[in-house]
DNA sequence: CCGTATCCTACGGGATACTG
DNA sequence: CAGTATCCCGTAGGATACGG
């Protein structure tokens, strides 16, 4: 067990803010349906605002997850694609939903017990 | 599609936070290979102060995810332990990391060629 | 249309001292 | 030993206005 949680260079730290970065995560899951504009992203995705998206945005493409396609049109044009690492981290994102849906109700039930101990220890 | 990151109620939106966080997913690593004692989870993950420590085992406890044990010794005695629950995460959190290994790689390559991108378009 | 630049605030979380 | 209570600061990120 060489996973270190608080080394920024362990890939799997990296990975874990990736996925634990909200914007990130739901660009991915719009992009894994079809390639989207910017101002669709905007739209869709509200809440956001521009900087995160860019900001997002860059990150996503930097780590080879997403491609910028700018069209040479007036008025400009500018498409966000999956790339094929992308999608194999959608199949992650996928399996993460399904263990979620799977165990929702597990956790909701804990807590309602956690919850309600509390209130009779408070007394 | 009705997974929704920005809701908080979205199980999805949930699982991703607590994965996201740091000190949640280094805890429940530990707690797979045996169960630890407060202290023992204090020295093992450096850096990690006392708020954030137990501010993170109540999470998980109140989720279910591992149990909280109080042995009426002196000195005091506490474990903690995965839940069948916190295993079944644990599972996915190591699917995590093999999806890491695997790409990180990709990953540092496509930084590696934006980076050196940005340099020369910056002149 | 697709962003960048700037300002500003809330709050996550560290350090520390203390208690049952 | 296993926490709680308090203070305090850095920064992520929202709102906004403007540029190519």
């Amino acid at each position: 067990m060489d996973f270190n949680a608080y080394d920024r260079n362990c890939p799997s730290r990296q990975l874990l803010d990736r996925i634990g970065d909200t914007w990130s995560v739901l660009i991915v899951v719009l992009l894994a349906q079809r390639p989207h504009r910017y101002t669709e992203l905007a739209n869709t995705i509200q809440g956001i605002s521009p900087k995160m998206l860019t900001q997002t945005l860059r990150g996503l493409e930097r780590d080879g997850l997403i491609t910028r396609t700018v069209h040479a049109v007036v008025p400009p044009r500018v498409d966000y694609a999956l790339t094929d690492l992308g999608r194999s981290l959608n199949v992650l994102v996928a399996e993460l939903e399904k263990w979620a849906e799977l165990h929702i109700t597990d956790v909701l039930e804990a807590r309602a017990t956690y919850d309600a101990r509390g209130e009779k220890e408070v007394v």
